[in-house]
Formats: C-alpha cells, structure tokens, sequence
RNA sequence: CGGGGCGUAGCUCAGCCUGGUAGAGCGCCGCGUUUGGGACGCGGAGGUCGCCGGUUCAAGUCCGGCCGCCCCGACCA
C-alpha cells in the first residue's frame, strides 16, 4: 500500500506553458513525469510504476515465444558502427574517451548484439535464437516533442533473433507479431499492425504497431482489412471528370500559369484533369520526370522503392535543356524517360507545353508520349481498398517489427556451420517496443476532462481510496482499514490520507486517473459501506461496496473495469 | 536545417512600448476557523528578472552577443 501523504506525487493545477500534446500536459500535472532539458525527461515515481507495468508485459510475453532477457552497454565503441557504416548517421551521439577511443551512444543495438552472436554462435544447432533486453536508447533527435512521446533517451524493449535461413526467419517475425498482438491488447490501448516501409534498416518485410490518437506523428490508412502507413499506402483513386477526347493535343495560352491552382482556373478543368510533372535524377537512371494527377501528391518514399534507388529532384537547369522552362514542363517532347502514375486512368490530360505561358490539353499517356508504370502518389482519404473508402488518421507507433536478412551478420561476421560443414550468415530479425509510448498513448486515447483514465493494465496502482475529513476521523481510519483489507487481498492500493478538504482529494484522484476509486465517509461509514466511482466515464457503483466484505466485492467490480 | 514564439517566485503570468524601491493568482510555512468537489481569515517565507557585455546618474525594461526551451515545417534506425 502506498500512503499519498509520504508519495513524491506534485501535481499541478495547472499545465507547463510549453506544453501542447494532452499526454505531455496530462503526464507533467499528474505527477509522472519532469523534464531536464529538451527531449530529456525523469520519471517520477508514479510514473516510473506506470511504465514497469508496460515493461513486465512486454518483459512476460517475450519470454512466452522464447525471448532470453540479457543487457548490454548503451556505450559502445564506434568501431562496431563503422562497420555497419551506422557510424554516419546525424542521430547518433558520439564521444571520446580519456584515451581519445571513440565512442557512440547506442540508438540500438544490432551491432552489439551481432558481435556477440558472431563470437557465440558456431553451429546451426545454437540457432534459432531470439535475445532482447530493456536499454536506454540515445537519439540525438532534430526535434524532440511533446513530452514523452519523442524523446532523445528513452528505454526500449528491443529483441533480435537469430536464424540459419530465411523460413527461419519469417517463423521468428511470426512468432513476434503474435506476441506483439497479446502485448498490445493487454495493455489495453486501441491499436493496429500496419504494413511500413523499411527505411534504413534495410531488410525484406515491416509492419508498425500503432495507435491511434490525436499527438500522432504517423498518418495511417484504413479500411477494412487493410491498414497501412500512409508512407506506403496504396488505393485506388477516387474518379476524376475528364474533358472530351482530342484527336491531337492542342496549345493553349495559359500566362502566368505555373501552379496546378493557377491552370485549373485558368482553363475550368478540375484539377484531376491535369499531369504534375516532377523532375527527379537518381544516379543509375539520371534524369527523369514523374507524372501524377493534379489533384494527387508525389509520395517520395514509394518513389524511392520504386525507382529501387535513392533519387534528389532535378535541378533548374537539368529541367530546361532536357525538357522545359520550369512551370510549363510537360511529357510530350520531353528528353528523358517518363514514369507515370498508376492511378492516370485513360484519357485526355492538360500537361505543360514546354513553352513558357503554353500548356497541352488533349494529352493522352502513349499516344502522345512514352511512359513506365508506377504507383507513386500519397493515397488520400476516400481512395479505395477492396471497394471501401479509406480514412487517414493520426497515430503514435508503439513498436515495429523488421525482418533485417543479413544487413548486420555480414558486415559484423555473423556466420555458423550447417550441416555440411560449410559457413553461412546467420539471417537476422529485429523488432522493438518503446513503453514510455505506450504510456503516452493510452493516456491520449483514454483522458477526459478531469484528467488520466488508466487501462487497468498500466494503472500505477490498482485502485485509490479516499478516506474523508482531516485529522484521525473514523473516516479516515476506516479507508486505512480497507486500504490494509484490499492490499492484502492482492490489489495494489494508494491510499489518499491526506489533511486536505475532499474536493482536492476527488480532483487529484480523477487526475492521476487510478481506474477505481473508493470513498469512506461519513454517512458511508454509517452505513457499512465505501462508495465507489469508476474512473472510465466517472460511473458511480450503486451502493458501493461493504466495508466488511470489500476484497470480494472489489474482485468482483474489479473483472468488469477497462 | 528553415520559419515563428518564449525565458521574471515551485506553477501560470503581469511589469518592458514610455528606464527610477520586483508584482498578482495559485502553491508553500505558522496560527485559527472550516470539512463531501480544489474553503476562509491573519501572519510569513520565497527572486543572481536565462547568461555575458554595452548605453545610462540609474537597466527586468534600451542595444549587442550568447545560451536554453517550445511550436510549425524538413528530418526521424
């Protein structure tokens, strides 16, 4: 049982100036957390309970599929990271020693964890293995934000497995993503695995774990049966009116008419009707020129995974001598390959003349110029999945799953012997959780007015009780009795018995959010029994709970919260 | 990295334009009254006004530099 009256717990009636996100805001007032300097923060005791309820449930179904829990240094020597060629990367914290050895700050630890394994491991009879550990990870981020959500240390569950092929593997990333399901729905949150792009990790196959709420750095696209980060989201389009055919394209006078805005205008046409061109140059194919609808948006990271290359926009004067005077380029006549859209349906197009003050209309894709097939554009919400309009929202990634293939054993030299005597790299997963974002996340999904409203899951306490009135009432004596009574029942209880008036007690408590609340007072006293609110709505139990059998009564109440 | 904003008591802020004894509310400490939704009275503690320099008889206030923090965007294994 936890006294408030000896709790580090200092709320605040009112939010940090700076705050903005509700979990930020809810998190500082509450008494969770504290900040030291930009994106680095302390947790307070109660929140500290918080985020090891997150921890164990992670730390228990980890074990489940066979995780063994270890740790190693967050700093680690850069020798490592220059072999990955990680050591280049602008997030990672460097530093030296006395001697002038250099050093790195872990953001993650594949290339500890691949040393170790490459040093360990010798037969395909040591694999498969999965290994993870609770470590603070350092990110010298460009913007941290809004309280705990992005932070440049934090702790993360991170598990790495270790496989002699790639069904191995793909069992592995299985077994993860089942785990990962069991340990989001028992935190209670609202959640989905979404399909990601791999990024720099490198590797075959990703999906993201998010939930959805208001702070969310992510964009994600729903519909039925589909879920997919909006980085790599595909749909199909929602229709456009096209203008009548054109036996040929014809120029038109469009002065001063450089934006998609300023033609649709220009020439009453919707802006589905037009091409956007977008000049990129990648290194294999130099220059190119992207089209997509008017009214679409160019998504560069399906771009890059199409073109199978990183690429930078083409510059003014690779536009003009290969296509056009920029603001009026088009396809037709350009000198360079074209990549076009998978969602231009057939039809007659208004593109840049490649003239200046001129545009085409008429332009069909393959009558009038050559063109490769890509899906490239942002989805929007509306767009279609199986037949169903998606919608966009917000969301927070709590974690993400990542089959890496041999991005770190063959640079780090991770290999064993198969069966046949003959040396092979071992095939790599990784997949991550950060807790303090699932704090963070359940506080936004679930907060109202007066404050936190746990999942009992996460709650830094079981439930709270209230004794009335200041000084040693019967009251009071009697919530400490029941406090006693339900902590030795098994709940972890915080008892407010604090000389302070009820209504501070009351506003405290729906602020720190416990999901049940009990209340001794005077005329409850009298009549044997403890009121009782659930935080979730502030529902009032009808008759509360008797005082001289409060354990069964609270089990029972207990099995029925969120 | 681009744009914007802020830094004065534990918290939220006023004071700066127009230089002249550092303020309010909440919180905190003491005493008393009060006791079912952040009560009231009286008394009190608490400040290198982010830092450095300049102007001035005099700087929280004007000028310059620096540092820190927040927001939007870019970025984000």
């Amino acid at each position: 049982m936890t006294r408030l009256s000896e709790l580090l717990l200092p709320t605040e009636r009112q939010p940090p100036a700076d705050a903005e996100a509700l979990s930020h805001k809810l998190m500082v007032r509450a008494g969770l957390i504290r900040q030291l300097g930009a994106g680095l923060w302390s947790w307070l005791p109660a929140g500290w309970k918080t985020h090891e309820k997150a921890v164990q449930i992670i730390r228990e179904e980890m074990n489940a599929i066979g995780g063994q829990e270890m740790l190693m240094p967050v700093m680690l020597p850069r020798e490592l990271w220059k072999r990955t060629g990680r050591d280049q990367i602008d997030e990672l914290f460097t530093l030296e020693d006395r001697k002038g050895s250099e050093l790195v700050l872990a953001m993650t630890h594949e290339e500890a964890v691949t040393t170790h394994v490459a040093q360990v491991v010798r037969s395909y009879r040591d694999l498969p293995l999965i290994l993870y550990h609770f470590q603070t990870k350092e990110r010298d981020e460009p913007r941290p934000r809004a309280g705990a959500l992005r932070t440049r240390e934090f702790i993360m569950k991170d598990s790495y497995s270790f496989d002699r092929d790639e069904e191995g593997l793909a069992a592995s990333y299985e077994k993860h993503a089942r785990a990962y399901d069991r340990i989001f729905d028992r935190t209670g949150l609202r959640w989905y695995s979404v399909e990601s792009d791999v990024g720099m990790m490198g590797g075959s196959g990703a999906h993201e774990y998010m939930a959805p709420c208001a702070a969310g750095e992510n964009e994600v696209a729903l519909a039925p049966g589909y879920a997919a980060n909006v980085e790599v989201a595909s749909a199909e389009a929602q229709p456009v009116d096209l203008p009548a055919p054109l036996p040929t394209p014809e120029r038109v006078h469009t002065p001063g008419a450089t934006t998609v805005e300023d033609v649709v205008r220009s020439l009453h046409v919707p802006a589905g009707a037009l091409l956007k061109a977008f000049p990129v140059v990648t290194e294999g194919r130099g220059l190119l020129l992207v089209l997509v609808r008017g009214d679409h948006r160019v998504n560069e990271i399906k771009l890059q995974n199409a073109l199978g290359e990183p690429f930078r926009t083409a510059h003014e004067d690779e536009i003009r001598e290969r296509i056009g005077p920029p603001g009026y380029i088009g396809p037709v006549g350009a000198n360079c390959p074209i990549i076009l859209d998978e969602a231009v349906a057939d039809g007659g197009y208004v593109t840049g003349a490649n003239d200046p003050d001129h545009h085409l209309r008429g332009v069909e894709p393959g009558r009038d110029f050559p063109f490769e097939r890509a899906d490239v554009r942002t989805v929007e919400a509306g767009d279609f999945v199986n037949g169903h309009p998606i919608t966009i929202e917000p969301a927070i990634e709590i974690g993400n799953i990542f089959q890496l293939g041999t991005r770190y054993s063959e640079p780090l030299g991770a290999t064993f012997l198969d069966e046949n005597g003959k040396e092979q790299l071992v095939i790599m997963g990784s997949y991550g959780i950060g807790p303090a974002r699932i704090v963070a996340a359940a506080i936004e999904q679930y907060a109202d007015e007066q404050g936190i409203s746990w999942p009992r899951a996460l709650s830094p306490w079981d439930l709270e009780v209230i004794g009335i009135g200041k000084g040693d009432t019967p009251e009071k004596q009697a919530a400490a009795k029941l406090a006693a009574d339900l902590q030795d029942a098994g709940f972890d209880v915080l008892l407010d018995d604090r000389d302070a008036g009820p209504g501070e007690k009351f506003a405290d408590a729906e602020l720190l959010g416990l999901p049940l609340r009990l209340t001794v007072g005077k005329r409850g006293l009298e009549a044997g029994s403890a009121e009782a609110k659930i935080r979730r709505g502030l529902v009032d139990v009808e008759d509360g709970v008797p005082l001289d059998s409060a354990a069964e009564a609270v089990r029972e109440l207990w099995d029925t919260l969120p």
